[in-house]
This record gives C-alpha cells, structure tokens and sequence, in this order.
DNA sequence: TTCAGTCAGTGAACACTGTTCATTATCCGA
DNA sequence: TCGGATAATGAACAGTGTTCACTGACTGAA
C-alpha cells in the first residue's frame, strides 16, 4: 500500500490547495461574494470539483472557521500560568478581541451568525475541555475567582459570570467590526474601548477594584 | 388633482401590502429565506412588481427596519422624564435588550451586519438629535452622569461611555439572539444576563456603589 | 504485462435567485 | 372621446450552489 499512500497524499494536496485559495478569496471579500467558481478558477480546477472534497460550500467555509476557532484557543492556552484569576481573564478579554480584528471574516462567521456548531461533530467534541475549549477556560477563571473570594457576592454563579464577560468583549469586538467605518458615532480607539470595558466590568464584578491594567 | 390624488393613495396602498406581506414573511423565516417572488406571491403579485415600488430588495428590507429603528427610539424616549441619569441608562439598557428579543430580525439587519445606514439620508437626518436618535440619548445620559460626578474619574468621557455602554447591551442581546439555543453553554435566562450585565458595567462606572435595580 | 476497477475531475445541466424590459391594460385629465 | 402616463405582467438574463453521466488516469491483482 506505498502508492494508495501517496493517492492519499495528492488527495490532501488538493484539498489543501481548495482550502489555502478559499481562505485567501474569503478574507479579501467575505463569504458571500466570494463563488465557488472562483475558488476553483483560481487553481485551474471546475467548481464540481470542489464537492469530491466537501460536501457543500458551508463544510468548506466551516472548516476554515474551525481552524481559525483553534487558533483563538491556543492564544488564550498559555494564560494557564497566569495566577491571577482577574488578571487572566482580562489578558484573555483582550486577546480575545485581537482575535476578532484580526480574523473579522472568521470571526463574522462564528461568533455573529447562527450557530454553525451544532451539527459539527469536529467542534462538539471539544467542548468542556479548556485547553480547547476557549469558553470552558474562562469558566474556570471566573470559578477561581469566586472561589477566591475576589467576586462579590451578586457574583457567585461562575457561568453568569462567563456568560456575561463574553457578552462584554463580543459586544466590543462586533460593534468594531461592523461599524468602525461608520460616521454616527466618533469612535474613540478600539484599544480604549477595550479597556474601558474590561476595567467597568472588572472593577463592577470584584469586591475591591482590581487593579487597573495598564494598557500595554 | 382630487383623482391623481386617488392614484397616489392607490399607489400607497399597494406599497403598504408588499411592505406589510414582507415583514410577515421576514419575521418567520429571516431576510435570506424570503424571496422577492414568495412576498409577491403572498399578494397576488409578480416578481417585477415590486420595483414598481422600491428600487431593490435591500431598499425593501431598510425600509422595514428604520420603522424598526424609530419604534426603539420611541420606547426610549419616555425615559427622559427619569432624573437619575444611571438609572435611565439602566432602563435604556433593559428596554434595548427588549427590543432585540422582540424583533431579531430586524435587530440582526440593524445592528449585526455591516452599517447599513451610510448611504440612507432617511437615518442620516436623525442623527444627533436625542428624541430621535437612541444613540445621541443615551450619550446626553453619559454626560449628565458626569457633570453631576456620578463616575469615577476614569470614565470621563460621555463619548466613551455611551460606547461602552452600548457594546456592552449589545453583547447580551447578539448572544441572546444567535445562541440562545446553542448546547455549548448553560445559559442563564436572559433576564439575568441583562441585570448581571447592568449590574456589573454601572457599578464599575460609578463612584458609589450604584443602587442595584431590581430585575423589574 | 495485462486488465478490471476505483475515483478525481469535467462540463453540461438543474432549480433557484435578484433584476430588467418590452408589452399590456387601466385609469386620468384634456 | 381621445392620448398619455403608469402599474403590472411574463419572459428573459446572468449568476448562484449543486448534481450527475461521463471521461481518463492511476492502482492492485492476475
């Protein structure tokens, strides 16, 4: 079996080249504009082609996401070292946004339209585990903050807190994305706005206020 | 002109048929699912008919949602009278959270996709002035809370807090309306996301501890 | 070496989308 | 009564994602 090896091989070559033009057409123009027609054009292929290798456009876009998705999490991994609970939590908020600018079709895709997950086997079996699982690993932040005794009381339930910190920076993140450009509002910098909020959020949830973070 | 006036009204009325069959047909199955031929079917009409009356599909659906946009503007424009400028954010945060989980559909063109409105001179021309922009309401409440030093000196800047505080009731009702049924996380109802999320942001903003509102 | 079988890739089709346009039918003001 | 404006039609167009009978090259066994 030396060469249904190397047929495997050319198969996972394509299917890289499929993935490498798609993921180059979709962050230069979104996912909509950008036509399977045109992937495959652009690697001399048809579009039929495409569907030996993924079922269908969404499989596609899906996989790119989830690589993008991992990507957050190991960003977010090495903050395990981290004592501060508080303190991780607001280097993860920030990283966390970095992400989002820095991947806005991605994270457009993932975090600011329906749930591509549910049906995806490949995310789903990561979930609860915080080294992979980015939501699971700010749960525990928040649980050792509690535990610490550095949350108020209102705050003892460490999902309520992790539900309502990712709400705060997904609201920084998606608000930046979508409107940055827009003229309604004078944005300040997006770096202040991140920290503005980390430090209200932070400074409201603990009992005595955390330190303030310096902004980098 | 008493018939030409008929004529008007005539032509008024078909319009309001195909923005009413529409909006319908939007609210159940969202603004992708819904055809331009399903709506004008749902009246007996004919595809090309409609651009008897709106230039496109998009001119349509901006249409439905600035009445949207004004009928949130609305809600909150009662809250004027409260003289507690923290307390009317608090209410302005709740009655946003509202709104959103009352029309998703149109909270997700408004304000969950890039700006729509850059080109729309029908938004453009309520911009800035609070009765009729939510926006410029809620910074004039930002900026009484500092004229009256209500907020630690950090949050000094009305323009800074209104956007914080947006992004921050923001979040909470994005996630609320893409993975309210999402298994990933165990969520908390909305009601106490909203407060946690008041809670915490205000009380983060605030010299003294802010009176904590009493979930309704 | 030969030969059957697997299977990546093709190109033409399909159903569907938003949009355009010549043509019709209707009503209005003169 | 007539002539012009115009709302509505239905066929067409270009483009989308997707399917499928077909080709042609490579593989593994005889």
């Amino acid at each position: 079996m030396p060469s249904s090896d190397r047929r495997a091989r050319q198969r996972e070559q394509v299917r890289d080249r499929i993935l490498s033009a798609a993921r180059g057409l979709f962050a230069r123009h979104g996912f909509e504009a950008v036509t399977l027609r045109k992937i495959a054009a652009e690697i001399d292929y048809v579009a039929g082609a495409i569907y030996v290798h993924f079922r269908d456009k969404e499989e596609l876009i899906r996989t790119l996401c989830l690589a993008d998705f991992d990507s957050v999490t190991k960003t977010v991994a090495p903050m395990a070292k981290i004592a501060d609970p508080i303190e991780r939590m607001r280097r993860m908020g920030r990283a966390y946004v970095s992400f989002a600018l820095e991947h806005p079709n991605s994270y457009r895709l993932l975090f600011m339209q329906a749930s591509p997950y549910d049906h995806d086997a490949r995310a789903l079996e990561r979930r609860g585990d915080p080294r992979r699982d980015g939501y699971a690993f700010l749960k525990l932040a928040a649980q050792q903050a509690i535990e610490q005794g550095r949350m108020r009381r209102e705050f003892a339930d460490a999902e309520l807190v992790a539900e309502t910190f990712w709400a705060a920076v997904h609201g920084v993140a998606s608000i930046e994305i979508n409107f940055s450009g827009d003229a309604w509002v004078a944005w300040r910098p997006i770096r202040r706005r991140t920290e503005a909020m980390l430090d209200a959020l932070l400074a409201g949830m603990c009992v005595e206020p955390a330190k303030r973070g310096r902004s980098k």
